[in-house]
Order: structure tokens, then sequence, then C-alpha cells
DNA sequence: CAAGTCATGTAACGCGTTACATGATTGG
DNA sequence: CCAATCATGTAACGCGTTACATGACTTG
């Protein structure tokens, strides 16, 4: 339900391309919600049959012709209902923590490139929403650009404020992500020795 | 594929059935890795099917025979493996931030009451993450109690250091949750205002 | 002339969510 | 006697992941 909004989202903006949505989720608003290009085709044709969207063809002589997809009145209120509506928050389920509240079963090697792993992604993921968070204080982003073209002045510093909030978030989030992971390096190291051995009611 | 590790790494600690390892998930584990009856009762069967676990039969008269499972040394075998497999990391998808990053569409005081709902809900959280922690550190939550029984004593401290560590990592996580979403609030405060009006380029 | 980017997808599969089904026993 | 708890599921549906397919044009 997420991606159709993550969509929506993205055309009040401007009107975009399939192909320049899938560049987007590359980057921008890809580093909220991500989507690949397997997702993002589909759903769309589904959006424009329940008239959320609508397409116009552009004809370019040669290349295969494109699809525009720009967001309808309908749309717009369905994004708002969205918006509106009540969040639902589902409980944890968390790959990372689970992992690591079993660490007793580990090889200490493993454990330690683990955490390391989850620090390096942790690490690209925090320039990224660093550099995302700047792009929209100095107005240097296309998409911010685009959006802010067609709405108000007068609401222009609103709709920056929630995106850099957003992103605020997200950059704390990574921050703490890291913290997390290097005590947990450091935790390996104190407790390393041999995994623990299978359980006595083990069967064979 | 982290419900089959999840039920794995219950049942590394005692054999349970079906219906009691779907109470925990309610509870101790589930604070990590929630999953409903629905999804763990099939989810044994292939588990069983593939020799990961074993089940028996404990009939009681008049009442449903329950089936005890027990994990098998494939179960072991598999466990281990996954827990010292390279952890792949998704791209961030977080619904709340899309949400955030988009409040300029929404009603002050929706987006008020979503804020508090996140609120609340992350407080629920903590405070259960926090009990959890708690039951560690004092030894009295029973499924450690089970583990530590059927693990050798020099082992305990490691145990017992890596769940509390989990625990750490996701009181942190809700701490900063709440704080983001106070944030929020002052922010949806300080911004409140109409919704931006549909661009112009929607078509009816 | 090869690699990349433009442009659009399909197909298969597993995971997660929600709702529903069934029936016995125990406690207030 | 009614609600909760014990005990086990099925069915339908949508979301997300991975891999693959196709073909033209552009840049080094």
């Amino acid at each position: 339900m997420s991606l159709r909004n993550a969509l929506l989202a993205l055309l009040t903006a401007r009107p975009l391309t399939a192909y320049d949505i899938s560049k987007q989720f590359g980057a921008s608003v890809g580093y909220v919600w991500f989507a690949p290009d397997s997702q993002i085709y589909p759903q769309l044709r589904r959006m424009e049959e329940e008239g959320l969207v609508e397409a116009t063809e552009l004809p370019s002589e040669g290349r295969r012709t494109k699809r525009e997809y720009r967001i309808t009145d309908e749309g717009v209120r369905a994004f708002r209902e969205w918006i509106n509506a009540p969040a639902s928050h589902q409980r944890e389920r968390s790959v990372h923590h689970l992992r690591a509240a079993y660490l007793e079963w580990a090889e200490t090697d493993e454990a330690r490139r683990n955490m390391e792993r989850h620090i390096a992604f942790y690490r690209e993921q925090l320039a990224q929403w660093e550099a995302q968070r700047a792009a929209l204080l100095d107005r240097s982003s296309p998409t911010l650009a685009a959006r802010l073209a067609g709405s108000p002045p007068e609401q222009h510093e609103r709709i920056v404020a929630f995106k850099v909030f957003t992103y605020d978030g997200l950059i704390e989030r990574a921050r703490s992500e890291i913290a997390w992971a290097e005590r947990g390096l450091e935790l390996i190291e104190e407790m390393a020795a041999e995994p623990t051995p299978a359980p006595v009611h083990a069967r064979a």
C-alpha cells in the first residue's frame, strides 16, 4: 500500500515517466522508500486503471515510446486520505536484532564481520541522508525545486521543514545503529570464545 | 526466512508445542520478531518436512493432541549457518518517515494525532523492552532459565550479555523514535496552517 | 565495438496480514 | 453459563525479491 503512496507523493511534485520515477527511487525518495523497477512499472499500470494517475504517450521517433504519468484529482484525494489516515504500527521484526540476540551461537569472526557490515551499511545510509538533508536546505534538489515551483510561496517553508525533519529522524537512526554495532564489536571481543555447543535436547 | 530462524532460535532453548511458541511470540521473542499463529503452525509443519524439527504427539485424553516440536541436529546446523551467514541489509522502507516527509499535505489535527500514536506505540514498546531487559538481568525469564539450564555454566554470561545488548539496541531505538515524534509535534504546531492545495498540474 | 543508459516490463516465489473455522475444557 | 484459554489450523490476497527479457541509442 505504501509503494502506491510513495508514487503518488512523487507525482504531486510533477509528471514523470516510470523510468524517471525508478531513477528517483534509486536516489532521493528511494532513501526513504525504496522499490525496484519490477514493482514500479506494474504498480503504475494498476494505478492508471484505478484512475489515480493518467498516462500520456510521448512518442520519440526510433526509441520506445515513453509514458508520462500525471497525478489525477482522484489521485490527490487518495494521497491526502492516506496522509490523514491513522498510522498503523506493526510489531517489531528486526533480523539484525534477532541475530544479535543469539550471537552466542556465532563464530567470533563471522559475528565481527556482520557487525562491521552493519556499521558500513549505516555509514553509507548516513552519508546519503545527510547529503539529502543538505540538498534540501540549500534547495539544490531538483524534485524539491519542481515541487516548490508548483506550490504557493507561503507554503515553501513548511514543505522544506517536514522533509528536513524526516531526514533528521533517519540520520538519528543511522547514528544509533552505528553506535549500537560499535558496542556490539566491543562485546564480541570481550566475550570471544567458542560458540555454544548444541543443546542436550537436540535429536539426530 | 527469518521466521524460520526465530523458531529455531526458540527451540534451541527447549522443546515446545506450536501453541507455546505462539504465546512466546506474543511476548519475549515476539518483542524482537513477531509472528501470528497463522504463520507459525504451517511454518513448523514445513520445517518438520525439511527435517529441521521433529514432532512428538503428546496425547491427553479429551483434549486435542498437542504436538511438541524439538530441534534436530540438522536444525541446529541450519540455525548456526544462518547466524554465521553474511547479514544482508535492505534499503530503507519506513512508512512513518514517508508520511512525515509529506506532512504539508495533512490536516494539522490528523498530523498531531499520528505523531501522538507514534509516541504511544514506542512508549509501549519501550516499556516491554525495558521489562524484558530487566527480566534477563535478574534471570526471571523462563525461556532464559530453560536455555541456561541446557548449556554449560561458563557460557551463561555470554548468553545473557548478547540478549541484553539486543534489547539495549531496541530501547535506544524506541527512545529516539519518541524524541523524533516529539520534535515532530512541536514542528506541526509551529507550521500549523491549511494543508497545501492540489498542484497545478493535476488533471481531473 | 563494447559498455552503459534509456525504456519497459514478465514470471516465480516466499513472506506477511487479515479474517475466519473448530471444538474442547476451565474458571469465575 | 459465559468468557477465556487450550490447541490447531485454512484461505485469500497483496507486497517484496530475484532473476530474466528485449531492443534501441549513445559515449568512450
